[in-house]
DNA sequence: ATGAAAGCGCTAACAC
DNA sequence: GTGTTAGCGCTTTCAT
């Protein structure tokens, strides 16, 4: 009992291999020059013992810490898991490693969740969105490295940002909901304050709405799980709260399917006098009775430049550090063509 | 230019308020009594000049880590995410925080993840299955910390176990199957080799069709993402290849989905001549055309057991450290009703 | 190619 | 209630 505690430290790989500690350390790293003699020693010791060296100590030492912050909302919407999941792809290629942290869709426990993370010093900070309360906006100016906001370019980034504009996808999607002649717009979306990206796209598409000379007739908000239920629900109330409409808008996919499901189920002419459309493009929900139109987000692709910025293989050349993705509109299935595509 | 680096530290905090470096330690770290007068001063200090204090020298200094390491083999894969939200909401009410590393099902990325977790010294480890290297066993068993595998407890833990038996879910299911009264059953699963409960519950399956006289008929892996699409192509197939299959067990409730939409397209019989099942219970599929047999593997559940098991809220008092949660078994509309339940 | 000494920023332990 | 001292396990720097 003589030691403090059970974990073995560079000294006891040292002792084994009769090399000093620094040699040890050097072998360990890669770093300058050892015999490879002396590097098999230690390794072999090192092996042998079952040492894991302490990064702790490694990285106060060396003021340099292999760690990447990623602050999401959620991991339960599948938007974040593929967002990571394009980080990921990126850092495994380097010697960085994220470090995942889920927010609530609460700023303030953000803004403790950064806080937390910021003091393990990381090497660089990625998080979703621009919305943040102000003592994080200041945490994330002074931590001193890369910041990127990601899945998201409407607003000012305190450093960069990756994503789509979600404003102007949800405008896109206006566009295309009148240019095919759809007139009774109906909004479902989830009641989730903290969900900004969503409602970027609710304003952009009442916008387009708009100026093509129509609106949002509808919009109903509901809490909690999104899922096939809520949208069958929602798309239940809204059809008998309100007479002729003829299109749905869902801010998701999921709940998207599941309207689309009950319509049909109704034997409503979907695709035709009624349209849907959610959005996202959630790859596993390709094989619904009939494709929804929705709109691809490129939240993969957010991740991996978001991670390239990071490792500084992606650069900017001007003064705006965004990266605007262009969201691709799929229209699928459940929209009738445009007006100028239809037959006469 | 005097600094080492861009970082506020104690020091800085000790000269802005006056106070010891000791003290405005102790006050933020609420340890010790602090008179309330130069509490206030430090935590002005500290606020004004947005110190974030350093948790890499903290935690070598006091050799305590507040840090859980997760490692699970993928976060777009629905119940990770859903075991993590359990062990988030047990750890949101401590000073813990979870740290997830995904593997990619790979073994060798699994001790690689490992390795680096335990190399910033976490105060727990929860991973996900039992299987896993000789080198990580080893680096599990001597990490000095409490460790927990969850989602499976067919086999021999490390320290501690907490999930449910996939192999007992397997079997029920098959029990279910024959006591329906369905003969010819296939499996439809996903290659994956590192997916080893999606295999033990293959398993149960079989030995339960091979009890009551019959057995598993055909059997095919997709490899790829599991998605709706995915089901429906593997449904196809399956029943293009075998004739006279009565019921397709699907190992994913994504696929089982896509099949069943298949099957109901297809004008089959579903949930009479022709049972389905998935597993999982995923309750964003709730709101199909019908509700699919299912199996709640009950993953939030073991998340949280295994969060409670390292905050110490949960303890063992035999030998035997692992907690056997049980499946539950929900027929849904898919399945037709037990022979015994039939009128005749 | 290898080693010795200093110190990273904080906290434990002890003094006052 | 507050301050002083030593040192956590590594890496940096400089010497050899």
């Amino acid at each position: 009992m003589t030691r403090r505690n059970q974990h073995l430290t560079l000294r006891d790989v040292s002792e084994a291999s009769g090399v000093s500690e620094m040699t040890v350390s050097r072998v360990l790293r890669n770093r300058g020059d050892v015999s490879p003699k002396t590097r098999e020693k230690v390794l072999e010791a090192a092996r042998m013992l079952g040492y894991v060296p302490n990064k702790i100590a490694g990285a106060l030492a060396s003021n340099r810490v292999n760690l990447v912050a990623v602050i999401v909302p959620s991991l339960s919407n599948l938007v974040f898991p593929e967002m990571l999941a394009g980080v990921s792809e990126v850092l495994d290629a380097t010697d960085l490693q994220p470090v995942v942290g889920a927010t609530n869709y609460d700023p303030a426990k953000e803004e403790k969740t950064l806080f937390e993370m910021l003091s393990w010093r990381p090497s660089g900070v990625i998080i979703a969105g621009l919305e943040h309360t102000d003592a994080s906006r200041a945490m994330l100016a002074n931590c001193g490295v890369p910041v990127i906001e990601v899945m998201d370019v409407d607003g000012d980034p305190v450093d960069a940002a990756v994503g789509i504009s979600h404003w102007r996808a949800g405008y896109q999607v206006g566009t295309e909901i009148a240019a095919r002649g759809y007139k009774r717009v109906c909004v479902l979306g989830t009641k989730m304050d903290g969900d900004h990206r969503a409602r970027k796209r609710i304003e952009g598409l009442e916008r387009a709405l708009s100026e093509s000379g129509t609106g949002i007739v509808d919009q109903m908000a509901y809490s909690g799980w999104s899922g096939f239920a809520k949208g069958r629900e929602m798309t239940a109330d809204a059809l008998k709260r309100v007479s002729d409409l003829d299109f749905l808008f869902y801010t998701n996919d999921l709940t998207g399917a599941g309207g689309l499901l009950y319509c049909l189920e109704q034997g409503l002419d979907v695709g035709g006098d009624l349209g849907l459309a959610g959005f996202n493009a959630f790859s596993l929900l390709d094989g619904l009775p009939r494709k929804l139109a929705t709109v691809d987000s490129r939240r993969r692709e957010a991740g991996q430049l978001a991670a390239r910025i990071i490792t500084g293989e992606q650069t900017f050349e001007t003064e705006d550090r965004r990266i605007e993705l262009v969201p691709t509109f799929l229209p699928g299935e459940t929209m009738r063509p445009r007006s100028t595509d239809q037959v006469t």
